[in-house]
DNA sequence: TACCTTAAGTTAAACGTTTAACTATCAGTA
DNA sequence: TACTGATAGTTAAACGTTTAACTTAAGGTA
């Protein structure tokens, strides 16, 4: 390995001071003459010099880097968050690290603990809610929530998904397409995000005027395994429905599948609504009627925001932004 | 926005000098007493002290962070490799950054650039291959490669699947089943893994006895869509077929997905092998036969190797390791 | 002539660590 | 007594930039 090109080298070779070499770099080159401007870039790029953002950023104290914590990038409703902010990020120059917290807590704290001390920029943030807001106390630097809400007023912004209107909607749907006996299977209740989908469950059933029972609804998590198990579930307590509304597309695909084994089809029997519109939504059989989230848009515009208020370094104003972001009901096949 | 606790601070207020503070930090406190220690300790916890990783690492030459360049992460299949490799980084207290390159050459130059600036300690890397290992020579740091093989080098270690003969065993298994027409749709070329894949698939074949030919191949990339659309090329050409082995399982549930739409079932009238066992596969109509990867297995054992070879800091022996990674053949309902 | 302005730089401190080389004190020992 | 060795530190250079403040020479102006 040999050692690095530094602006030393190349200002030694080239005959000029470091800090012309440096102005030259960072296009701070009002002074400079246009001859040893072109003979130092030439250098550069013969010697092949990168410049060392260590040194850059222990100046600077800007690192070019953004921290991204979500629970699980195995979770196909993240990867493309995660894609659309990386893509706007390094559109700007910057690039992600990427941690999953696995709505852990310690390990979230950890991560923080970690981008903390590699000094990233900024943060994007699905957080995990026990506890959390006090977190975020900890950080020196701008964090934007994604996806899940919370009342933490030291975050610079949001971008969102109303998802009770979203819920409400398809439930709503639900009934007008006839059904009168919805069950609803929730993923994990620790996030605002859940509890606003229920929430938007419930307001539909009541502003139609049907009842809001509690045995209707089961809370698990955000996984097929549970979208499949919850069916077995109801059958035990051989509780009778004509639709389910599922918290996102993965439970949804999982109650096919039992209600399949049992011979209930999909959507003569019952019909199925999901959540997200992941990408195999359109592959299954049949077709998932689904609340489409802007996933890809989320995270560039989470991304977005992050990196103007970074780089404006907009201190007072604090504008806490709250982008929310238009859902869509896309109707497949699962229902009728 | 205030001023970081620097260890001058926590010398200043423990009466001694930052190199004592800095001994402590790093466990280096042989020559310590246990009363300065548990004093600094104590005013480290008090004060909020984290130790400024830039200026560290301009000292050290190790940023403990590792770039994981791949494809794109929200083709199903690299998630878990990406789960895999972060889970292992983060135990060793290694971040990883994300780079997707869409198999652009320009994007992975880019990122390859990036990555070289931002002085990552090693890569991970799924390279696409046209003109990948000219490109290789760029780096001064540990590279290692991670599902697709390359002449290269000046790489340090490989952790792969015998894709060749996982591909004859899963065709083999075909034809014991009593298929005589196979078809192959298979993903971009681009590839050692694609041709390996096709070789492997050949091999089957000849072996047993039967006819090669190219007209029961079809190439395109490794999407869902692509598996639908080859269908329909299969229909126009009037080709008929009694099994299609896939190079992906998206490529495997976009075909099924056709051939229900014809009429055509699974696996009564037509087979279908698939590639890799993504999380979905066990949840589709039938569920998917298929030649399972071990995905997170990869991606750890990546990590792993990378990490191993940065701390040791091997350069003569450079051992260039090559794991292998057994597939195994998940028979499901989607062959018969 | 004396002064001012501009162009084209240079100087040197600062950023916050790590680490090799050095020092000071004291107890033990021959 | 003089030396040795151990203990518990300290000193200062180095890492590679950025940037505010300064310099120097040339040309213009009154």
């Amino acid at each position: 390995m040999k050692r690095q090109v530094t602006m030393k080298d190349i200002a030694k070779e080239a005959g000029v001071s470091i800090a012309t070499v440096s102005m030259i770099c960072n296009n701070k080159d009002k002074n400079i003459s246009e001859a040893t401007r072109t003979r130092v870039l030439e250098l550069i790029a013969k010697q092949g010099y990168v410049p060392n953002v260590m040194a850059r950023s222990l100046v600077t104290k800007k690192t070019k880097t953004i921290g991204l914590i979500i629970p699980d990038i195995t979770n196909p409703f993240f990867p493309e968050i995660a894609r659309g902010a990386e893509d706007m990020a390094s559109k700007s120059g910057y690039s992600v690290i990427y941690c999953n917290t696995d709505d852990k807590i310690k390990r979230q704290d950890n991560y923080i603990k970690i981008l903390t001390e590699k000094m990233v920029d900024g943060i994007i943030f699905a957080h995990s809610a026990e506890k959390a807001e006090a977190d975020f106390n900890k950080f020196r630097i701008p964090i934007v929530l994604i996806d899940r809400d919370s009342k933490a007023d030291n975050v610079v912004g949001r971008v969102l998904v109303d998802n009770e209107a979203a819920s409400m909607a398809g439930v709503s749907y639900l009934i007008q397409q006839g059904y009168k006996k919805i069950a609803y299977i929730a993923g994990s209740m620790k996030t605002k995000t859940a509890q606003d989908r229920l929430a938007g469950y419930r307001r539909a059933l009541m502003e139609h005027g049907m009842p809001y029972d509690l045995k209707w609804v089961k809370k698990g998590s955000y996984r097929s395994q549970w979208g499949y198990d919850a069916i077995q579930e109801f059958e035990k307590e051989s509780l009778s429905f004509d639709a389910i509304f599922c918290g996102n597309d993965l439970i949804a695909i999982g109650a096919i599948k039992a209600l399949k084994e049992k011979g209930i089809y999909v959507p003569k029997d019952v019909g199925i609504l999901g959540f997200d519109d992941v990408y195999l939504a359109q592959m299954t059989t049949p077709p998932l009627t689904t609340i489409r989230q802007p996933k890809y848009e989320m995270g560039y515009r989470a991304a977005e925001l992050l990196i103007n208020i970074i780089e404006k370094e907009k201190k007072q104003e604090e504008k806490k932004e709250r982008i929310i972001l238009d859902t869509e009901l896309v109707i497949r096949q699962s229902t009728k």
